[in-house]
DNA sequence: CGTTCTTTTGAAACTAGTCAAGGCCGGTGG
DNA sequence: CCACCGGCCTTGACTAGTTTCAAAAGAACG
């Protein structure tokens, strides 16, 4: 877990405990508190009428659960976000987090940091959906979350805790269920990946990355 | 155009023509200044190594080039950017914008604004690339550039200029030349839109609201 | 006016989607 | 302890949307 400053600590409102699968932000709700993840996976999407949905980006534990409405002092959440493994979530007040990161300081950097991260992740996942096939994207997306565990020291060489259904990822990566189920297969048959259950290795992290950026 | 108020205007460096067809900015390119579009049409992108590319969002008069980088301050721009028409830019010492920006006020106002529609632009296209057959996303686009081109008193009633190649919306699209063509050619086809070299008409926009959600 | 770039059209090939059924596991209750 | 149930993963056969390749027809440019 990674290490809070005694500043935001302190400052630190209260600690909600939300079971999985539960869709705890709505679309358009008001936004009175800044959100951080402390424990469990989560995810942010839009729902169209119709019901498909769009995942927009997968949250782990340390990250900003609605990062850019701070940035970016909005009423309403342009976006919802759904448990999928039970969490722990902490809340801030809106006008303590804001005074505190819109100065010059460490937070200001820390932040301005994780906000530039974010919108590159958004860049990328656009390349993803516009130009890559499906092994391609899979390949992308395991190893984008791969790196973001490991630089929480939550995936040891390859190897992490992933709760994450192939119905969702199909919902993160433009694909169907079943699509992304043979696409993983197909993985595991070259031998690049294995799962079972929510345990989720990369073999060959080499292949794996050739594989994202050729297809 | 619109409407530039003196206390920025009395801080502009210096106006850039630049060509038609050209990348001016590339991805990885330190930024001394900010750019503005004060005239004609562009756009933001990224490149795969083998040669596809991706546009993440067209520009079009009044907006901000890099609008993102501004607001968190990194050294190297996160994609390249290349003129469609002939244009004029604008630069900005970015420190001056930072200072002018980064402290409550209309400026901060009006940018942290132009920041979240442009984030929930992103969010909105990520719904269109996985979510949308090539018909919907089509009509995506070219809904959404009207209203942005509305909004800055270049459309009339639905009618505009268009001098983005097929080529163009088919690397923003996620689609091939080809099939954004005949994609193109159906709505033409069903008179909800007309278009001829660079003017483009949409004649149905309850028509193209409908296929923009349906599809 | 020839050259080049963009749009248009046709036919064949393929990637990904759809529909449907079976398998595996974890949980629950008898 | 075992049978049943519900989720999720897996597999198969078929379909549809999109791509690819190729070539022709229109505009734009010098």
């Amino acid at each position: 877990m990674e290490k809070v400053p005694f500043e935001i600590y302190s400052r630190r409102r209260k600690i909600l405990t939300i079971a999985a699968q539960k869709t705890f932000l709505k679309e358009g709700d008001a936004i009175a508190e800044i959100y951080t993840l402390y424990s469990g996976w989560a995810f942010q999407f839009k729902q169209i009428p119709d019901g498909r949905r769009q995942i927009l980006s997968f949250l782990i534990p340390g990250d900003a659960i609605t990062l850019e409405s701070l940035c970016f002092p909005d009423l309403t959440l342009p976006f919802s976000v759904k448990s999928i493994t039970g969490l722990f979530v902490c809340t801030f007040g809106i006008r303590d987090m804001i005074e505190l990161t819109h100065r010059p300081g460490d937070q200001f950097m820390r932040l301005s940091g994780e906000m530039r991260d974010s919108v590159a992740r958004m860049n990328c996942r656009l390349v993803d959906l516009g130009r890559r096939s499906a092994l391609g994207r899979v390949a992308q997306l395991l190893l984008e979350l791969e790196s973001r565990l490991r630089a929480r020291h939550l995936s040891q060489n390859g190897t992490f805790h992933f709760p994450v259904r192939q119905e969702d990822m199909a919902d993160a990566l433009g694909l169907t269920p079943v699509y992304v189920n043979r696409t993983m297969d197909r993985l595991r048959q070259h031998n690049i990946i294995s799962f079972d259950r929510q345990r989720m290795k990369i073999l060959d992290i080499p292949a794996l990355t050739s594989v994202a950026e050729e297809e």
